[in-house]
RNA sequence: GACCCUAUGGUCUAGCGGUUAGGACACCUCCCUUUCACGGAGGUAGCCCGGGUUCGAGUCCCGGUAGGGUCGCCA
């Protein structure tokens, strides 16, 4: 039987990055084997949810392409789904819900106390055979040796989590249950449950948390923690996948990038580690920077202009090569598109603000007279080319017997306004003579 | 407090009884480039502690310690 897997998060808050792994987990697990991956929605606390949280959970798997095969197609809960054991969110499941509890109920597993409806939950301890952990030996707590039942159905009619999730996961024929290590212990309660119904638990596998750089879980405070942030600050998908494949996971070879399909072939719950990550920005950065260095260039152009577009730049506005030869100054030099903007917006905005601390070293009086006769030797540059301008930069400064440096860097400023960025040559042929005699005078006023 | 899981450089990890303990990120130095980034060459830094088992232990066992998780009419 080909395995039946489910991401099933509950809609919130804003979509958790170690939710998303759980989602890539079970998406992998499911892809590797030729199984099925379901989304299911657990929309049971009416108070908590919200609209925009399910929302982010559809978008934010779809950004991933994380696709599953059952499930809901849109976020309306009461809209349309694809596959056979919907509906797909638990709001709409009521019904298999108080079924289930009246079957507990005739048979005195359950019973109604103060108004909720409780399971008599056995005290033996409980083995939680795991495919990532191994045997777990679960007893009771000291609380539960106490009273070691719980409630399934709250007295105000509402029915737990634990209760529901056992219900659809049997409903829906799930076969292994992938999650988050958080869930380790309930499961103790969970495979009771499946085994009052009658019928074998699924296989269980308990991943490791994503923990935050102070070694606590990820909580919304945490740089990276949704994955909104990932989507807002211009970052590829593939290298977050990546990214997240490597946090608990391990091709065991030392291979560092792997592309989906790869991991797809390779991965297993077996080789997934049993022990907490914590979370570095930093290495996902790195992978970003390769991602970004090696996408397609009309990939690159896509999500340039729309972050461009985002602080407001209208890349419309301006011939479709000279933002074709713009942006390829840029690219392999950021990580990130939400770079973008400070690094390369000065190709399409007329006002140049000047970094204040490379102006005080470069815009000073002595550079006044160099950066004159810079100028004229620019404006002969026929044509306004890259090799041009480097010779005449050059032959410029050993007229005047200084390095290269000195004349480099307060043109850079004087038409880009940073200390930093493309290639000075190519970025003055790309903004074109008229533009760069103009900056360049405007610049020599301030000195 | 009870119970459960875990423990290799700062971080992610390889290792499955015998290795100069390997790789990646980050950091440092140098080269390339008269910016930055990329690339290249080096470098600093690690088996939590204590007992066993064994000729031999990062690797197996036990005990500590530390971190994380769970014990809800939250999910």
């Amino acid at each position: 039987m080909k395995p039946r897997v489910r991401f099933a998060p509950s809609p919130t808050g804003y979509l958790h990055i170690g939710g998303a792994r759980t989602a890539l987990f079970n998406w992998l697990y499911a892809r590797h084997t030729g199984g099925t991956f379901v989304l299911r929605i657990e929309d049971t606390d009416a108070a908590r949810n919200t609209q925009e949280a399910v929302d982010a959970i559809l978008s934010g798997l779809r950004w991933l392409g994380l696709d599953w095969d059952e499930g809901p197609i849109s976020g309306d809960a009461t809209g349309p789904s694809k596959g056979d054991r919907g509906p797909y969110f638990q709001s709409q499941r009521k019904e298999n819900y108080q079924r289930r509890v009246e079957a507990l109920l005739s048979r005195d597993l359950a019973y109604e106390k103060d108004g909720a409806i409780r399971f008599r939950m056995t005290r033996e301890p409980i083995l939680i055979p795991d495919l990532v952990v191994g045997d777990v030996m679960r007893p009771l707590t000291d609380r539960e040796e106490i009273d070691p039942d719980w409630v399934l159905v709250r007295s105000d009619g509402q029915p737990v989590f634990h209760f529901v999730n056992v219900v659809d996961d049997l409903e829906m024929g799930i076969t292994h249950v992938i999650r988050g290590e958080d869930h380790l212990s309930n499961t103790a309660k969970h495979i009771a449950l499946f085994r009052a119904f009658g019928v074998e638990p699924p296989k269980y596998g308990h991943i490791p948390l994503i923990l935050n750089p102070e070694g606590s879980k990820m909580s919304k405070r945490d740089r990276g923690a949704s994955l909104s942030t990932y989507l807002e600050e211009g970052f590829i998908p593939e290298a977050v996948n990546n990214y997240l494949c490597l946090l608990g996971w391990s091709p065991k070879d030392n291979t560092e990038k792997l592309s989906l399909a790869e991991v797809v072939e390779r991965f297993d719950l077996p080789q997934i580690l049993r022990h907490n990550a914590k979370f570095d920005f930093e290495k996902l950065l790195w992978l970003q920077g390769e991602y970004c260095r090696e996408l397609p260039d009309d990939r690159f152009y896509e999500l340039a202009v729309r972050a461009l577009a985002k602080v407001g730049i209208d890349t419309n506005k301006f011939n479709v090569n000279y933002v074709k030869a713009a942006l390829d100054t840029c690219k392999g030099k950021i990580k990130t598109f939400s770079e973008l903007p400070a690094y390369g917006g000065f190709y399409f905005k007329d006002e140049i603000v000047y970094d204040p601390e490379a102006a005080k070293k470069s815009f000073v009086p002595e550079n006044k007279p160099r950066i004159e006769k810079l100028r004229e030797a620019f404006a002969k540059a026929d044509p306004f080319n890259a090799a041009n301008l480097e010779a005449a930069l050059k032959a410029t400064a050993s007229e005047l017997g200084v390095k290269a440096g000195v004349l480099v860097h307060p043109v850079r400023l004087a038409v880009t306004g940073n200390p930093s960025g493309p290639s000075l040559y190519h970025l003055l042929e790309v903004i074109g003579k008229e533009k760069v005699m103009d900056r360049i005078k405007r610049a020599l006023a301030t000195f």
